[in-house]
DNA sequence: AGTCACCTGATT
DNA sequence: AATCAGGTGACT
């Protein structure tokens, strides 16, 4: 489920994993498609041999850092995961490109939908493909201000605003339908038409419901087998279609945005 | 701003 | 069999 929050955990987790540091022995794309439009040959060849230096995330990508100043660019999309297995004869059938470093260690790329991408670039090819994306919102960059200023400039509905990784960057259908909800928003105003308070709750609202669902897809990724539903982020109005309002009792709808499912209390949001 | 294509699996 | 899915980029 990767928006911005299942992203950051899978990052921190990957941090953890002690391959930072690590010599790859060997890269391989199972699926070379993932790659396009590149070249996964190509790919596998510039990576073998090099240091894993550095992983972060920008948006939703991942971003492992070579000796040599390359960067993989790791996009999981819909259904994409990235994890390290101890040892790579254990992948599963899902597995698009693996990573192997020493003692057969291996950092796996899984995705049964095969729709996410990984790309090679340098840190210069990387930084200019990355200038175009919003600030990170969990970053002192994000300000309320911030916030006023790029909705003054937008008459796009606040929902597909938010999904927009050019303002905000790592905001999904999830997230941004529940920031609207808490902020009271109706997810097809037009951006420019939100008054200040409204505004306010808003960088409020994403705040927090981000800060928060990073803490359970951390706890979610650490102990998957003990993971209790109470710490567990928990949606208002997302794939609550019909069922009523967990704050007015109104029925959550389901309107069209953009081609994919905004989720929204009536009761609520005006 | 809307539609499709990319893929596969789950649900209706 | 048809529709839906947490994303994005390339079209119109």
């Amino acid at each position: 489920m990767p928006e911005l929050p299942e992203v950051e955990a899978i990052c921190r987790k990957l941090n953890e994993a002690g391959i930072v540091g690590g010599r790859v022995v060997r890269a391989r794309f199972l699926r070379p498609a993932i790659a396009r439009p590149q070249i996964a040959s190509e790919i596998e060849a510039a990576i073998e041999g090099r240091i894993l230096s550095r992983i972060d995330r920008r948006a939703k990508n991942l971003l492992l850092h070579f000796s040599g100043g390359f960067v993989l660019r790791v996009h999981l999309r819909m259904t994409g995961h990235l994890f390290v297995i101890p040892d790579a004869r254990l992948m599963s059938s899902n597995t698009r490109a693996c990573v192997e470093f020493s003692r057969h260690r291996a950092l796996v790329f899984e995705d049964p939908r095969a729709l996410g991408r990984i790309h090679l670039h340098t840190e210069e090819e990387m930084r200019e493909l990355l200038a175009p994306l919003g600030p990170e919102p969990l970053s002192a960059e994000f300000t309320p201000e911030w916030l006023r200023n790029a909705a003054a400039l937008s008459r796009k509905p606040a929902k597909l605003f938010l999904m927009d990784q050019n303002s905000v960057a790592g905001l999904g259908n999830i997230y941004a339908a529940e920031a609207l909800f808490h902020a009271r928003i109706d997810p097809a105003k037009p951006m420019n038409q939100l008054r200040r308070a409204k505004l306010e709750a808003l960088h409020g609202s994403i705040v927090r419901v981000l800060n928060d669902a990073v803490q359970s897809a951390c706890k979610a990724y650490s102990s998957p087998a003990r993971f209790s539903e109470a710490e567990s982020f928990s949606c208002f109005v997302y794939d609550r279609e019909g069922d009523s309002c967990l704050l007015c009792r109104r029925k959550v709808r389901r309107i069209r945005q953009g081609g994919r499912s905004t989720y929204y209390c009536p009761g609520c949001q005006k």
